[in-house]
DNA sequence: CACGCGTGGCA
DNA sequence: TTGCCAAGCGT
């Protein structure tokens, strides 16, 4: 959980999912889709994947226990050299190295070496640096648990403390005063917009949706039926009635973009009465079954925009402006919180 | 080696 | 508002 993820947002879901699954086998035994609807929201859904299936190889290769060396927990899915390493020395008290974004920060600092951090030359320099700390220090686990905490908390990106570091003697980009400039920038991708639109159809007997690939962003993540645009133009010429044939009573109830890895998405939100024939892949879901269909946050916010519209029943459609000029529907400033397995979203949950 | 992969806090 | 960044990994 904690891959790319901040410990604020891990400590307040790490309990429930250790709570559900006590043990790897007990994580072995459990649904995809149930991973991942313990995972919603964290996202990075394909760490959920990994792990589950780092539990089943567990109960397949190594008897159902965690293996202790980092040699052997890196032959696990989604357990690569720092997760190794981290549950290695800090778990078994191995003298394997780590490096995170903050040891490598940390590092680069003290050394005074503007160097570029994704450069393999740069990542074999901070391993064996990093392997001879942890090789001289009394205790591997204090070692690298302080270095990732000095680097969280006092060695920060922007705005080190450096008057509260206990190396600040030593520290070469102190002396220096190139502690602003260490770690030197990472190349920034650009971040192009692609367009979807999404049919929400909600009625009493449930919600429609289809699940994600498992390839791909939100992966086996459940979502309202979309089409995603090839282009990455605005789509101008979107006509919803030829896309979704035979659904009725089709209007546009808003639009919003959300910022993912590595590109925007604009969302078209569109609502309609459910067809009486579901197309291929379409399921109902019940309201308070919900929550077993794991939904990214951005699927969320679908659902706060599509609440308050109601499709057309008859000839007057009350169809709001049209894309470029319509109004966001009134939703929350946040998106809801993840919610515990078991809980629903969507109308129900609606704000005010 | 470069890229894809989520989300939220913060300046 | 926008961009940066985070207890990385696999392809």
């Amino acid at each position: 959980m904690l891959q790319q993820t901040q410990v604020s947002r891990v400590v307040e879901r790490f309990e429930a999912f250790v709570d559900r699954w006590p043990t790897v086998s007990a994580l072995a035994s459990a649904t995809e889709g149930e991973v991942l609807s313990m995972w919603q929201g964290l996202g990075y859904y394909r760490r959920a994947l990994r792990l589950h299936e780092a539990a089943k190889a567990c109960v397949a290769r190594f008897g159902g226990k965690v293996p202790k060396r980092a040699a052997e927990l890196a032959t696990l899915p989604g357990v690569g050299r720092y997760t190794a390493g981290a549950v290695a020395s800090i778990v078994h008290g191995e003298r394997a190295a780590i490096v995170d974004g903050n040891v490598a920060r940390v590092l680069l600092r003290v050394h005074g070496r503007a160097l570029d951090p994704a450069a393999r030359s740069t990542q074999e320099w901070l391993w064996s640096t990093a392997q001879d700390l942890v090789e001289r220090a009394s205790s591997a686990a204090t070692l690298n648990e302080g270095l990732m905490e000095l680097g969280a908390l006092t060695c920060t990106p922007r705005a080190p403390r450096c008057g509260a570091c206990p190396w600040r003697p030593r520290c070469i980009a102190h002396r220096d005063a190139t502690v602003d400039r260490i770690p030197t920038a990472v190349a920034r991708t650009s971040r192009p917009t692609v367009h979807w639109e999404t049919l929400v159809m909600q009625d009493a007997r449930g919600l429609v949706l289809d699940r994600r690939s498992n390839r791909g962003l939100w992966a086996g993540l459940w979502q309202t039926p979309t089409i995603e645009h090839a282009s990455a133009a605005a789509p101008r010429a979107f006509d919803p009635k030829t896309a979704w044939q035979g659904v009725r009573g089709i209007v546009e109830a808003g639009a919003f973009t959300v910022v993912t890895s590595p590109r925007r998405v604009a969302f078209r939100v569109w609502v309609a009465e459910p067809p009486r024939r579901l197309a291929r892949g379409w399921q109902r879901v019940l309201p308070e079954s919900l929550g077993e269909h794991a939904m990214s946050n951005a699927m969320r916010r679908v659902l706060e925009t599509a609440s308050s519209v109601r499709p057309t029943a008859g000839a007057r459609a009350t169809r709001s402006r049209a894309a470029g000029g319509s109004r966001r529907t009134p939703v929350p400033a946040t998106a809801p919180r993840p919610a515990a397995h078991g809980r629903s979203y969507g109308r129900s949950r609606r704000a005010g």
